[in-house]
DNA sequence: TTGAAAGCGTTACCAA
DNA sequence: TTGGTAACGCTTTCAA
């Protein structure tokens, strides 16, 4: 039975001798319709496997039910979408998304190329937008900002900005971390991660704080600027060993990825972690603590934070204005910094 | 200008003095069309930020241009969403698709409860149906299957179905695993995964087979039954340390994230690996390099699976029939077996 | 409590 | 090479 004449509300109408006007409702369980009409057109929708058709339903009521979550990926590097930290939140949108009625339309920055507002929203093929990821550039998002279209963005909330912006205190966590790994007596703390990136110049100022709170003196060289991948991190450790030999004993990693790469590149050359070098991570993959040893990272709660996002996006819907707002963020002692 | 009557075909061909037509087929780039007219329709829809109304061209042409991509969980266990293999094909398709002219609507198999096709074609959501994992039963596929709906399915192509399989040689691959580490001095292989699930009951196969082949006893004490996360190998092979010693000197994981619950259990214990214990994972996923030690592994090439499925399933938007296809697995072998 | 009918914005057939 | 017009299948206002 797969193409021919599908039964529509019309078709439906027919064989229960009413009006699409009546089925329509009934199907929605409108209390207009009498409670055993609604009964009746129901189980006979059921009987026939009737299903709405929901282009036409979108065309009329100007509403898709559908949701565009953007991964907004630095075209350069390939932090693509294999980043596991990513992808969870996507994957946990989904299921917030679901439960509010919703459905998730997945893009890359790739498509759509410019004018995101434009091809999802007045081309109703979304109601709304979610930006996973401030990036470097926050053109595009702006763009969409200023179109009016809803939209709310996973990046860095403390940052002011004209939209909604859910995401990590990442200045905090990033001091948390630092200060963690200064009360395990580690004096040179390395960050190692992109300055330039929105959220992970948060975590850089993070780092700083951290510093001069204790007294120790920000220094420049101690500050390894790499992508946010693991194989990045790895390349980049390993230059900076060879050239430097190894002068730091703790790292400050900007995600669990690039602590990933740090920490093989360490192992490789039989430094011990974390009694030689102590590291903490961010993010708190699945993985996190699996690894050998088990990571110590700031964990984002991505869970309250995709509810939150959907909340968010809800509220625009509803013609009510959107905040940024910040997840609470939690320090996961594991096994890579020394005992204190 | 958010809400204000937004720019038609219609008033975009009143404003260049056209029929609403003329400007759909300019807009398509139609021949039909002189080309002056085209340029200068496509101009002025440029200038104007026209876009079209997807749901209107959805509800005429009865085509969305959407894929459902559904995850299909098994809904006990927690593989969930943070498989990153899983998650890598997803990536994948949504690459490919989008080169394609199609979005990706990405649904867990806990939505649409029942009746897939009924929920996605049917009410014109999406034109096709690409399911990823054929998980322990396979009743929702075939539902689908029989609809008539356009429809790939990730999952064990070898085993005979009425729909198209895309997926690697799992028998192949897991029977060079199990090879692997008998020609590195293994004898007594454990094999850790769960022989019910389609793909992995394939491995099982693979397994004995080299395991035969080599005239070693196949004893089914050596087969852990664990789901297909890290979480549970863990324990799993805690437990039988526990329970019974190192009695083992090979791990055969169905899959990386396995292989990594593995490994944590034996460095726990200070089991060193590869020399008291050789492993090889499945899937390659992007961190199996950089596990310590690196992780030699099954390697499933996701993306021209991607590309596979994406074929396959445009095939039968022409109504051309669909097949099963096998993808290359190939043996990478790092440092988590010991040298033969 | 139900029905008639208009209309959402396209596309494609047929006519010019 | 272009235009007029019906139709896609639903929702909702207005009337009964």
């Amino acid at each position: 039975m797969s193409n021919e004449n599908k039964l529509t509300l019309a078709g439906l109408a027919k064989l229960a001798g009413v009006s699409t006007s009546t089925v329509s409702r009934a199907l929605k369980d409108n209390p207009l319709i009498k409670k055993e009409t609604r009964d009746r057109l129901q189980a006979l929708a059921a009987e026939y496997n009737f299903s709405l058709n929901h282009a036409a339903s979108r065309l009329r009521t100007q509403k898709t039910n559908v949701v565009a979550v953007i991964l907004n990926l630095d075209d350069e590097t390939d932090q693509s979408i294999s980043d596991p930290f990513l992808l969870k939140v996507v994957g946990d949108l989904n299921q917030v998304l679901n439960k509010h009625g919703y459905e998730l339309l997945l893009s890359n920055s790739l498509m759509a190329n410019d004018d995101w507002a434009n091809y999802y929203i007045s081309s109703s093929r979304a109601d709304g937008i979610i930006v996973i990821g401030q990036g470097k550039s926050t053109q595009k998002i702006e763009k969409v900002a200023k179109s009016g279209a809803p939209l709310v963005v996973w990046g860095d909330p403390t940052t002011a900005s004209g939209y909604s912006v859910v995401g990590s205190n990442n200045e905090l966590g990033s001091f948390l971390a630092t200060k963690h790994l200064i009360e395990a007596n580690c004096r040179n703390i390395l960050f190692v991660g992109d300055p330039e990136h929105a959220e992970m110049s948060e975590r850089y100022k993070g780092y700083k704080r951290a510093l001069s709170d204790s007294s120790l003196e920000f220094n420049p060289n101690f500050t390894l600027s790499c992508d946010i991948t693991s194989k990045d991190a790895y390349e980049k450790i390993n230059d900076t060993i060879l050239a430097k030999g190894l002068f730091f004993d703790g790292i400050v990693a900007t995600s669990d990825m690039v602590a990933l790469g740090a920490m093989k590149a360490l192992k490789e050359r039989y430094i011990n972690i974390p009694s030689d070098v102590s590291i903490v991570g961010f993010d708190d993959i699945a993985m996190a603590e699996l690894f050998h040893p088990a990571l110590t990272t700031v964990q984002q709660d991505t869970k309250s934070a995709a509810t939150i996002m959907v909340e968010q996006l809800l509220k625009q819907f509803k013609q009510q204005s959107a905040d940024s707002v910040v997840v609470d963020i939690t320090l996961i002692e594991r096994k890579s910094v020394r005992e204190s």
